[in-house]
DNA sequence: AGCAGGAGTGCAAACGTTATTCCTCTGGAG
DNA sequence: CTCCAGAGGAATAACGTTTGCACTCCTGCT
């Protein structure tokens, strides 16, 4: 390992004037400067990032949290990218936690990043934006929320329209002349999920369509969830002709339940998810769906985190993204891509 | 942020003390131990993750470094789960990259990790297993390598049986009476890919077929790359009756080219690919698949590592783990799940 | 010519740990 | 009653940085 020591002797000056040269390259005159960046090449030197840490209270930490509920889900993942690239761009690293949405894994993560005096955290606060772990006087770095909504407007945040995806979406089965659609989505503990609801409601109203709460389900983001409550609610005699599934894991298991019930979509069932995974486009017929700029909100995060690095006192903000719906041939639209 | 010397001021004891109440509880006297303990307690004190690995050589860093090409590809994204669910459990922390395949990515963050002095690193070496920053020497802490093998026996390494993987699923189409088998795989320059044409090339000469090179494709590890090799492959007059894809990216882009081919699946062809990411029970028929146990892969190459960190020098290990054919409605075969 | 001011550099403290050394008790043996 | 051993705890020196402070030259005024 060489430290700024070898460094400074093999430039001869003192191991301060190296540090300066470093972080302060204003500050010493262009020879020795130019002397010093010999040196460094020549020794391949690379300053000692938790050392410099450990002394530097938080300016210098050039490595910051990632914590995730569900790696697997392709729209985390699709984040996780998003995030990763502007990281990198910037000469930070990531360290990434995966949570299973366990509370106690959470805590345990930001007491890692604390421990390891992270420059900051991001990362979808719990269920209802609660996140106790989440207070904003214990925690000792800044946390950027995405997703979904935290509790208070105590930290940045970068969400996508849900409401007004889940309205577009609704609408548009209504456009084609549905008049029963349902509603299966994520637990309503999630302000997402909250969101999509209200938009789904919206969409009905605004068409003078009732809501049935007998078309609408809920329950844990998995896919056995999804294969349970579509065999719930398109089992029955009365069921929807149409559905709006708002989660793509959900959708997995929708899917399987409505190949059971041997339904055919989008004749007998006419469907629109939430979310745009890959395989959207490989399934039959192939999914219209919300699709939200997964890459998109991971560089935003990103974003606004390095903000308030730079400026811890700035207004909170709140970055809103779009969502974009896809027509395909599942919702029975003539197809556009 | 509370330090040692809180703790000890709290507790009537030197900051000494404590830490060695903690790092050797059997040399500090039990009362002072109980006392101690009850301070960490009330203040919630975590030792400081840096300043411990700044001092300790023989503090072993809790963090470690894994390094994924593409964190959206449900193989890595698997495998991500099992590590990170083995170190959680270890008390390590994870720092993920993503490289998107690029060298120069993955010099920087091998370099990012010696910088935090990082206990070590997980990483798929690149291509031919000749990853230029992977020079033993050079390394200041241990690699462990899984999917692609390393050049040298140099590395702890986790590895499935892809040679016997490809052969058990080309085995099967022969079994199903098919005489003209495709392979679409990714470059031949990954020692996976060779290794699943081997198998697929030993599955047709044991089974007395020839290997006919026109019906082998290969590219990039891309849906794009699928598309255009899969049409390729397939629009000709003499187009195989059975395909082996040797990958689950370029799967997808094959289903794609299968499609607006008007091919059925499988009455005009048979299709059975490597990897077993969700979507496979999605499309119709659902496609058989030879999995890989990515979780598990994930898991074991936290066990190197921790074995070597624990042991530096133990003999080098390679573990092989079984691939698994699961055998759906994609191959013509009677569907067994 | 003398002196203020500033630029450039070095010194040393501090960050939160761990490990090593050194001191101070206590208690048992002679 | 004295002495010594040994155990338990307190200092202290690192680890590789950053940074405030002090020092030494210059430069440019009066």
């Amino acid at each position: 390992m060489t430290t700024l020591k070898d460094v400074a002797q093999h430039a001869g000056v003192s191991f301060s004037t190296v540090s300066r040269a470093i972080n302060h390259p204003d500050k010493v005159q262009e020879t020795t400067r130019t002397r010093i960046e010999a040196a460094i090449r020549d020794l391949g030197y690379r300053p000692h990032r938790a050392a410099r840490r450990l002394r530097g209270q938080g300016a210098h930490a050039q490595i910051f949290g990632l914590i995730i509920p569900d790696i697997e889900n392709p729209f985390y993942s699709g984040i996780v990218r998003g995030v990763e690239e502007r990281a990198y761009a910037e000469g930070y690293a990531v360290i990434l936690s995966n949570t299973n949405e366990d509370p106690d894994r959470e805590r345990f993560y930001l007491d890692v990043l604390r421990q390891e005096s992270a420059a900051g955290a991001i990362l979808p606060p719990f269920g209802d934006g609660s996140t106790p772990a989440l207070d904003p006087e214990a925690l000792s770095f800044p946390v950027v929320c995405f997703d979904r909504r935290p509790e208070a407007g105590a930290f940045d945040t970068v969400v996508v329209d849900n409401e007004r995806g889940a309205f577009e979406a609704v609408s548009h089965l209504v456009g084609l002349g549905h008049a029963q659609i349902g509603l299966i989505s994520a637990s309503l503990d999630l302000t997402t999920s909250l969101e999509r609801a209200a938009g789904y409601r919206r969409a009905l109203a605004e068409h003078g369509l009732a809501v049935d709460d007998a078309l609408v389900r809920a329950g844990e983001p998995r896919p056995e969830a999804g294969y349970t409550l579509g065999l719930d609610l398109l089992g029955g005699a009365d069921r929807p002709t149409a559905l709006f599934v708002g989660n793509n894991v959900i959708t997995m298991g929708v899917l399987e339940a409505v190949h059971e019930l041997g339904l055919s979509i989008p004749d007998d069932l006419a469907l629109v998810t939430f979310d745009d995974p890959p395989w959207t486009r490989l399934v039959t017929p192939p999914l219209t769906a919300v699709r939200q700029p997964t890459f998109e909100i991971g560089r935003r995060a990103v974003g606004l985190l390095l903000a308030r690095i730079a400026e811890a006192d700035r207004p909170v903000e709140t970055v809103t993204l779009p969502t974009e719906l896809i027509v395909r041939g599942s919702c029975g639209a003539p197809a556009r891509g």
